[in-house]
DNA sequence: CGATAAATGGACATCGTGTCCGTTTATTTG
DNA sequence: CAAATAAACGGACACGATGTCCATTTATCG
């Protein structure tokens, strides 16, 4: 493929860079695509040549740490990689999304606006994760269960929780709790 | 107190008989003021006199409901009500809710508009209930459980759920496994 | 039947969105 | 190095929704 015209690629960072500081600055939920302009210096137009809107953008930022999680899900070491029994790996990677959240809350609320939750890639990513895991544990029916159990990890959730005075660990350990539930027990 | 003017509650129910409608048949997401307006032969300006946003509307139209089931857990006959052990009564509510949402799940979801959900008179009464069953099973620090439980009936993962062709039986299933962390067992 | 206060409705100013297109700039080519 | 070409730019524009304001209408009371 060709390669990225030279002032193409400095805009992109400078709208890039823009952007993650208007997210941790000020409620992503109020960041407008105007601001993003204005603060990278870029013309609107220039703007949605890229990205179709703040969400997307979101996205881009957020991705990088997204998939390093998701690279130590599917090969890193157990519990959060293959290896450990279901139980535990869920537990891992419901502490590993609280930590993602705890750093980067901001630009996951970000990434969802419009209620864009779903539509997300990384969504259909966790989803299969969780599915997987509740299918090794040979739990019936596992689809409308992978979704709830994604469910608390709303950023939404999550920033509310926090906001309510409660700590990361709390938060961790009323997860784990939840974890409890891919294990098979006496009937 | 004063009587409510006649065509002040004249237009009340003009409003609201038209916003419900408009809930029901569009994406609530995408009903607008001026769509209420329109649809209920009214000026704007009457509309803003009593309703500060489209959320508050669905607020007014879903209250009924939500009111009988409140009632129900306070006062009901168990396991909704009291009597029966925190993790039927859990299992109770869970379903109950799924019912809701399955019949009101459009109004649910317009009475969350602009990510107001924890701010909702509603959310607390159902986090307080919840917290209650919590405590009366003597789970430790439960404050963060509470969220974390109500989560997954967020109306979009309901509906998400729906839309994924997963049936409300399917739902209630993974919401009544759910219900069984509260129950204490061998760590 | 006024008088009074409440209720009404639409015009207005503002803001964000997304598109369109004339202009500028990087890159390629001779 | 200079002209040609295509890509990128940026701001103007039209649109839709919001929330307010106030002149006018309407219900209620004495």
């Amino acid at each position: 493929m060709k390669h990225e015209r030279a002032d193409a690629a400095r805009n992109r960072t400078k709208v890039l860079t823009a952007a993650a500081e208007l997210f941790a600055v000020k409620d992503p939920r109020a960041v407008t695509m105007d601001d993003i302009a204005k603060a990278a210096g870029v013309g609107r137009g220039t703007l949605y040549r890229r990205y179709p809107d703040v969400a997307s953008i979101a996205v881009a930022l957020l991705d990088e740490h997204e998939t390093a999680l998701q690279r130590d899900l599917m090969s890193g070491p157990p519990p959060l990689g293959p290896g450990a029994p279901p139980a535990e790996r869920l537990a891992a990677f419901y502490a590993a999304m609280a930590d993602l959240l705890e750093t980067h809350g901001n630009l996951a609320l970000a990434t969802e606006l419009g209620g864009r939750r779903f539509e997300i890639g990384a969504y259909g990513f966790w989803r299969a994760h969780v599915l997987s895991l509740l299918r090794e544990a040979a739990i019936p029916t596992p689809e409308a269960l992978a979704d709830t159990l994604l469910a608390p990890l709303a950023p939404e959730v999550f920033k509310f929780q926090r906001a309510q005075g409660l700590t990361l660990a709390n938060i961790k350990s009323a997860l784990s709790r939840l974890a409890m539930v891919v294990e098979n027990r006496p009937g």
